[in-house]
DNA sequence: GCCGTTTTCGGCCCGACTGTTTTCAGTCG
């Protein structure tokens, strides 16, 4: 079983139990437990047969019992129990903003409702507004919530997708007769979110890579099958499409199905000005291999994507780029832009550790970015008003900063950088004074309340923090929270024009569920003249090494190396902050 | 439920906001 079974097994059980109106506490240490089985690195299973399990920090006696229970019989009794108790659909009820367990539970005992729909029937019938406690806004916000849970429904996110699609092809590629498999779509083209996965193999016979897939165990049923293509529902919830090509075909169904259907269709009009065709390859006898970029006579077939793009005269399109925005002029030219790549990346410039709500110390978050080859890493831990995220106290933030310069002093060919998440208040203004942010080498400001504000004072505050001459970095401008939360009122295009004036960073935080800013608004951002920065905001080790969905954002807004000022050697990035260089005792502010 | 040189029992996550009330319950970050 692995580690993500394992965790949405507890995650359902606690939130089954919240529904029930179980004790917070219990409820909390079931949660804690999923969060810690989906970060370990290593297989749950394993651990728990060598005995190293129990050593995780919020797996007990009792949570560790049922993960042997889960891993012996596949089950676990208590959700068992839980499931048959109560009908699905009441935590797609729960989960709508604005409804929590006990509205939810209300809502069950006070007008049986079951599910969503359910839920927005007796809402459009005004039956909600007559219970004791809502009223016609909460009936009005249900309606709008589960709208917005409707236009989402089906999609994921991005690293649920890519594991779903790397199982699934590692899986394909041990099939007999599979000569080599590639993820497509959504997925390769590192979109936000995919409502499938596509994978492209090669083989001389498709039917036994069909039967293989249809036969998967986590395959729940067969959506469609043709001749060469089979459709399947996963146990995940995902549909997962595979096409097999004949091996001289594999580069034309691989490019596609990987789309997206507007860069394709592109390509074949610019194959059509060229004499070439770009054919489907369709399902059925005698397809494979006509798929096609004939007409060169005596030239070979072109067996891969990068031949059939040299063919049309361009570079080879990177995945992430493949949206038909102009990419094809773009990689026409004599010699292929360079856009960001991971390697470029040299430091993180938002991270947080356990003096606020991380769950790694400095020297072990440290100690990471210098295995991912960092050169620099800024702790920008949250500022005191955050006291749900532990925010820091002024003394303790001195003193935090303190100790960062003494582990400065031992650290050789890196650099810890003092730094701050510091909130945009309420009412505008940050949370720190100016003198404290002045001693320090990075001051990321976000916003972390009054998300409802209108767009007005929204944009004000974050205006007012971006003219603040202390402020480095706006972080997840946005607010977004993909799939859970719209951005909050914001006039981007005004937010970026300051930025640019005042020579302000804007982020791109890389956290899946963030994506924030998203590649239109970092395009022209980098269009206005504003330098952008791909941090993870990464609250424990693993989520450091989520900088790649970041990078993809970048790619997909058309960034280059220079356009990031994490690419930056620590110098010439210390200089752009204003900093000096040497190590220790630049912390100028009257408070050290 | 987990956790512990403050404890094997009693803490763990608190303050603001909203919509509904007329003093508060529920939700959320």
């Amino acid at each position: 079983m692995q580690n993500m079974e394992i965790s949405w097994a507890f995650r359902e059980l606690a939130d089954l139990l919240e529904f029930e109106g179980e004790d917070f506490f219990k409820i909390r240490a079931y949660r804690r437990a999923a969060r810690a089985i989906a970060g370990l690195e290593e297989p749950v299973e394993e651990m728990y047969r060598r005995g190293t399990l129990a050593g995780v920090p919020g797996i007990g006696k009792n949570i560790l019992a049922k993960i042997g229970e889960l891993i012996a019989t596949g089950e676990m009794k208590k959700l068992q129990e839980l499931r048959r108790k109560w009908p699905p659909g009441i935590l797609e009820v729960m989960a709508l903003p604005g409804i929590g367990p006990k509205r939810a539970r209300f809502l069950h005992e006070q007008l049986g409702i079951t599910s969503l729909a359910e839920l927005e029937e007796a809402a459009r019938e005004k039956k909600v507004r007559a219970l004791r406690g809502m009223g016609v806004k909460t009936e009005q916000e249900i309606l709008r919530s589960i709208e917005l849970v409707r236009s989402r429904r089906g999609r994921i996110l991005l690293p649920l997708a890519r594991e779903i699609a790397g199982e699934v092809a590692t899986f394909i590629q041990d099939v007999p007769g599979t000569r080599k498999v590639a993820v497509a779509g959504g997925v390769r083209r590192w979109r936000e979110t995919v409502d499938e996965v596509r994978l492209v193999a090669a083989a001389e016979d498709p039917e036994p890579l069909l039967n293989a897939l249809a036969g998967y165990r986590r395959v729940r049923e067969v959506l469609e099958r043709g001749e060469n293509r089979i459709r399947v529902l996963t146990w995940w919830g995902v549909p997962v499409e595979l096409e097999v090509a004949g091996p001289g075909a594999y580069g034309i169904t691989l490019l596609r199905a990987t789309g997206s259907a507007e860069h394709w269709r592109q390509l074949q009009a610019l194959a059509a000005r060229r004499g070439f065709c770009l054919d489907e390859v369709r399902d059925g006898p005698g397809s494979e291999g006509v798929a096609s970029v004939p007409p060169v006579p005596g030239a070979p077939l072109p067996q891969e994507e990068e031949d059939i793009y040299r063919r049309l005269g361009l570079w080879p399109v990177p995945p992430e780029l493949r949206e038909g925005r102009g990419e094809l002029e773009l990689f026409a030219g004599e010699s292929p832009p360079r856009l960001l790549e991971v390697r470029d990346i040299k430091g993180d410039l938002h991270v947080h550790s356990d003096w606020s709500d991380g769950a790694n110390s400095i020297l072990q978050m440290v100690q990471r970015a210098r295995e991912r080859g960092y050169r620099y890493v800024a702790i920008t831990d949250h500022s005191r008003s955050l006291t749900v995220a532990r925010g820091l106290s002024l003394e303790r933030l001195q003193e935090q900063h303190r100790l960062i310069r003494e582990l400065n002093e031992k650290e050789k060919d890196f650099r810890i950088l003092t730094g701050t998440e510091v909130d945009i208040l309420v009412r505008g203004g940050l949370d720190f004074p100016d003198e404290v942010l002045a001693g320090m080498d990075v001051v990321v400001a976000s916003v972390h309340s009054g998300f409802r504000q209108d767009e007005e004072t929204m944009t004000g505050r974050v205006l007012q923090a971006i003219e603040n001459e202390y402020v480095t970095i706006i972080g997840h401008p946005t607010g977004r929270l993909l799939g859970e939360r719209e951005a909050y009122a914001l006039d981007l295009e005004r937010v970026i024009e300051a930025a640019a004036r005042h020579g302000k960073i804007l982020e791109i935080n890389s956290s899946p569920d963030r994506l924030d800013l998203n590649e239109h608004y970092a395009r022209l951002a980098r269009d206005c003249g504003v330098r952008l920065v791909v941090n993870t905001d990464a609250h424990d080790l693993r989520r450091l090494d989520e900088i790649p969905y970041g990078v993809a954002v970048a790619r997909r807004a058309w960034l280059r190396p220079e356009d990031v000022v994490n690419t930056l050697d620590l110098p010439d990035l210390l200089e752009l902050l204003g900093k000096k260089l040497e190590v220790g005792g630049y912390y100028g502010g009257k408070n050290s």
